[in-house]
DNA sequence: CTGGTGATGTTATAGGATAACATTCAACTC
DNA sequence: GAGTTGAATGTTATCCTATAACATCACCAG
């Protein structure tokens, strides 16, 4: 999907969940769809002062948050990171491998693992939530 | 297990890996046990200073960082925090499942479920880093 | 116009982690 | 015992991440 394309998309997403992608939210998303894979929030604020003069960190939070929220962006908790979500219009539980070298990103369909995770828990008690999973690792260019 | 017993377990533990667990690292580690769930650095060292009297954030971060390089504490990088690991004896990685209501932590053995994530990452050219998995849910006594 | 609501701007600070260098300690050699 | 070496710890400073608190603005309904 090209990136006008997945912009126009993410705006009837939000719309959809009565939200509203605003300029500033549509900015911030371009920014991040700029990067091949994980983004930082304040890389994305340097991003932001570079085309907006100025920008202070709660402005590009708010907006990272929003678009968490609204499914366009995953949050990588293990690389205080977020990246672009290239699905958001049906609901999934990802596998999102992260590449500790590259910061490249790669999600797979985890249905049979989660099921797994989901029936481990079970068994302990505990209901797990749907939720993306997130691992760090090595892709395969960055295998020596 | 008791506390005295744990920690005499751990010292052993570290010397069969050729290190020392140090009059430091074993006083940290005992603050964590002081704590029934999720600890942060921070917090330890607030402890580690009404103890000592004078501590810097190095101390405490190389004190954590070999405890869980020796098994004995898992990194929650959601929470920022550390977590005792009960089973530092036999290798595994974790399965940290936090309770979204009361903040609870549960750690299962995730041992299986974490070859089958390591494989599905595999056939994807993607290899797995030794990992401990968060998964947010609700626990048993908070499941209404 | 006016009040209310959501979004954004602004300032300041809290919270988490590490770099760089100095010093001390334990163990081993001579 | 003195000297040497590498690991561990102390110390200072700084960087990165994230949010609190409050002011302002844009928009729309009444
Ligand atoms: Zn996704
Ligand atoms: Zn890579
Ligand atoms: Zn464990
Ligand atoms: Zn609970």
């Amino acid at each position: 999907m090209d990136k006008t394309a997945f912009l126009s998309q993410a705006e009837q997403h939000c719309l959809r969940l009565g939200n509203r992608l605003t300029a500033l939210r549509r900015q911030v998303l371009e920014l991040v769809l700029g990067y091949p894979g994980v983004v930082k929030a304040y890389q994305v604020l340097a991003d932001l002062q570079k085309e907006r003069g100025v920008a202070a960190p709660p402005t590009v939070y708010r907006a990272l948050d929003f678009l968490v929220e609204n499914g366009l962006l995953h949050r990588v908790e293990a690389l205080n990171g977020f990246i672009v979500c290239e699905h958001f219009d049906c609901p999934h539980e990802g596998l999102i491998l992260v590449c500790a070298r590259c910061g490249g990103v790669t999600e797979l369909d985890a249905t049979g693992p989660m099921a797994a995770l989901r029936d481990a828990s079970a068994a302990a008690g505990f209901a797990v939530a749907p939720q993306n999973l997130v691992l760090t690792g090595t892709c395969q260019s960055c295998q020596a």
